[in-house]
Parts: structure tokens; sequence; C-alpha cells
DNA sequence: GTGCCTTATGTACTAAAGTATATAACGAAA
DNA sequence: TTTCGTTATATACTTTAGTACATAAGGCAC
């Protein structure tokens, strides 16, 4: 037994995105017109032009420009708030599949029984939540020390059960995702693991806590909260932070 | 924009419970038969066995048992197999319309903008997840102290921050998702806040860490990791821990 | 103007799915 | 045996979506 779904973005009650007119209009965008999308998709040339008019009709701004006559009788091009709909599209998309399979791997329809799905589409409160790469993975009986390259060429070390290793099926070379609360970052003293640095992007101060937010390049950004007394810290500034590494869950 | 999307199970590639069927096979299971399930849905009598000989056919075990004659002409009845299939969808169900009520929410396609999607649907390294009922919420300006209610009667306060309590949108009698790892679990020294206490139902032991399951009742469980030297911990028998408020990360 | 290739539009046909309706078979109960 | 309401099955019609095809109109290049 297997799990399939459609994703399709709706507008007034009416299909607006869809599947089918995804696809024509990447061929739109790659042959230049309405005629020549439909041979290679392949459709009739009315249904691919009805498809269009509605997409267009229903676009609070038009997704693609029409123009007929001129030196090869016109053609049809993707308008740019179109290119970034399909963007948003294959985005959505991506993330639907995704809940897709792991729905599936949850699923034993077979023998009927399935009920530990638990939540599946979670939001979080960690605020760090920063997507890496696994680059070893050190395994004792009962726990595993994992290595995560960042983005900004830094890494990070986790502490997790092999038990935890074993279900998620994480192997060398998987993006996952670290995830951890804003107390478990403390300033480096100059001796721990898991020293990251970054410039202080953000700051905002109380008398006893202070919330700052440390830019690492490549998007990827830290939230903390630290104790005022700790240090002066002033916008723009660079950081040595020290993240706990038993504080960091891993999500694949 | 709105987005949607209908969840089919597939069986041999062929559609085998669309959402048509199961509203089908709930009306089959309110009246008994499926002429008047036909008349109630409302559909005509030919799709409607049409769409049960289907499933039966393409399923492993009859989802429904078919009588012809009889006192009052004979009816049909959905199997227990059946049964459990359709509260598999239904858990399914639930699952993927949470998952598109959540997509939603982080989709703003009007001003073509929404990159900060993030994983929605993560698979956690962290072994417990305990499902909860928000009983109270104290904030300062930073942070927040909530205490949820556990199925077995017993509570845990957990801490973030009062901006994570704002975007997740958190209120009293919500039921949330407190997730921790099994190192922020530690033996209770009769004193600190958030103690929890239940049974040992598994346990593994290693020269220097101890492995231990404990079920606090309702089907809660929690997973600990201890230093052997702690105590003398033996299967069955009561225990009293404590969970670190400030490492519990909640989820929605 | 003529040629050319496109968009735009209409009409007839086709295939698939569903509806409406009629009828046979069934089997317990009166 | 008759009655009754159901499953099982066939046939004709309807609806819908799409295909195939024909034709007008646009406008640049020659």
């Amino acid at each position: 037994m297997e799990l399939s779904s459609a994703l399709t973005f709706e507008m007034l009650g009416k299909p607006f995105l869809l599947e089918k007119r995804i696809v024509l209009l990447h061929a739109i965008k790659e042959h230049g017109s309405i005629s020549k999308a439909a041979k290679a998709v392949p459709m009739s040339y009315k249904s691919a032009w009805e498809a269009v008019d509605v997409m267009n009709s229903l676009s609070p701004e038009p997704i693609v420009s029409r123009e007929t006559g001129g030196k090869d009788g016109g053609g049809t091009t993707i308008t740019e708030y179109g290119e970034t709909l399909l963007q948003n599209y294959a985005l959505l998309k991506a993330e639907h599949t995704r809940f897709l399979e792991r729905l599936s791997e949850l699923t034993e329809i077979q023998s009927g029984t399935f009920k530990t799905i638990g939540r599946l589409a979670m939001q979080l409160s960690a605020r760090n939540q920063i997507q890496a790469e696994v680059l070893s993975i050190t395994s004792t009986s009962v726990h595993a020390d994992i290595v995560l390259a960042l983005k900004s060429g830094q890494s990070l070390h986790v502490v997790i059960t092999q038990e935890a290793v074993e279900n998620l099926q994480i192997e060398v070379g998987q993006s996952m995702t670290a995830i951890f609360k804003s107390n478990a970052v403390s300033l480096w003293q100059g001796e721990e693991e898991n020293h990251l640095s970054g410039s202080i992007v953000e700051l905002e101060k109380d008398e006893t806590l202070c919330k700052i937010v440390i830019d690492m390049g490549n998007h990827d950004k830290i939230v903390a909260v630290l104790e005022t007394s700790d240090t002066t810290l002033t916008l723009g500034s660079n950081i040595d932070v020290v993240v706990q590494k038993n504080h960091i869950i891993l999500g694949k």
C-alpha cells in the first residue's frame, strides 16, 4: 500500500496551480510558446491555452505574457511573478513530498498497526534550527558523537544516543538540522568544545538578561540569551560562544 | 491563495482509498446497505457498488461483507479489517491536514516571500516526546514558565523564551508536545522541581551507564540515561526522576 | 503586399466517468 | 408459495474533459 497526494494551490475556491499546469509552465518557459509547449508535454493546444488563460485570469498578476504576431509570430513568456510562483510551488511540493515519505515510512497498514505516528508536522519552540551536514559519527555502545559541518565552515559536535542514530538512520554526508534552545548558548571561555564565532546583528538588553542574535555567515544565525553581567556586548562586534553539545537535538 | 491536497492510498498503482470512498464506507457502516448508503451520500447505486467492488478486490482482506437475500433482502457490513482501515485513514488524514494547515500558515504567496519554510516534517533524535496540555503560562519580559499537565496527572514545568510563546501562539488548554533528550533526566534528590515518578519497565546496564524506560502510566514513557554508579536500579521498581526544565523544547 | 508562425477562437468528435433505469437472482419470513 | 428489500448486472443516456482540426487575426521581416 502506498500513499499519494497531489498538491494544488487554489484561488477563490478554484484550482489554480496543479501539477499538470506546472509542467506546462515549465515547458512554456523552455520553448517560449504555448503551441510548442503543448506539443512537448504533450497535450492539445486548446487545453494548454485554456489552462494558461485560467491561471492568468485567476492570478492577481499575470503569470505569463502572451504576444500575437511579430517576427516569429509572437510567443509566450513567463513573467517574473510567474517565476517566483514556480519556485514557491517547487519549495512547497518538496516539503509535501518529504512529509508523505515520512508518513509512508511510519505506516504499516498490512499489520494494521501504526498508532505510533505522533506529530509529524511540528512547530518547535527552539529558536535555533540550523541546517548542517554530517561530517563524522563516532559511536560507543550507548552514545554517539556526531560532528556537523555548518554552512559557514564551522563545526558543531552533538551527542545523542546510539539508539537515535539507528532510528533516524543518520549517515555521513546527510543533511540534518541541529536544534537547540537559546539558553544552551553561552560565552566562550577559551577552552570548551563547540566554539562558534560570528558577529552580533541584534541585541536586546534588560537589567538581568540580554538576547542577542549572532550571524555566523551564510545565513546561519544563532539566538542566545545571556546574563547581562556577563560582558559588555555591542551591536556589530564579534563574539565567541559555546553550544553545549548534549543540549542539541537532531532533526532529519 | 489556499492549499489543498487529497490523500489517497494506492494499491498496485491503482487508487484504493480516496476521500469519496471513505465517505461511502462510513455511510455503509451507518445504514447497513450499499443502496441506502448511495442515496445518503448521494451517488448512484452503480458507482457505489463498483467502488465497493474495486476496494474489496484490491484489498488483501475483504473490507465489507455483502449478502444477498435474507430477511431484509440482505445487506452490507464493514468487516473488522475495514474498520481498522477507516481508523487508520482518519489518523493519517488528520496528520496530513495538520501539515497542510501549517504549510498554509507559513505561506504568504501574495508577497512572494516564504523562504523561511524550514523543515516541517521532521523526525527528531530526542527519545522523549510527551503529549500534554498547557495548564498555565507565567510570562516575564524575556522568559515564560509553562506548566504542562501530563496524562498521568503529573505536571511538568518548561522554560522557553517569551518570543517562542508568541510565535507558537501557545495558550492555556492547548495540547503540546514536550521534547527532551534522555540526558535531561536525572534522579530526584528530594528537592528539585519537575519531579516525576513511575516504574521501571526497561533496563539496560553497562559498566558506566544505564538506560532505563520509565512508565508513568497512561502510556506516557520516559527514557533516561543515568550513570550506573548512581543507584541500584531494578526492573519493576518505582523511581523518582527530575527533568531539567530549561532543557525541554515545546512542539505544537 | 506576401510569407510566416504565433495567439485566439470555434466546432465537431472522442473517451471516461457517472446517472438513471430496468431486471435478474437471492434467501429469510410470512 | 408469495413477498420484500437487497445485491448483482446490463443498457442507454448525460456530463465532462480533452483531442483534433479549421479558421481568424496579429505583426515583424522580406
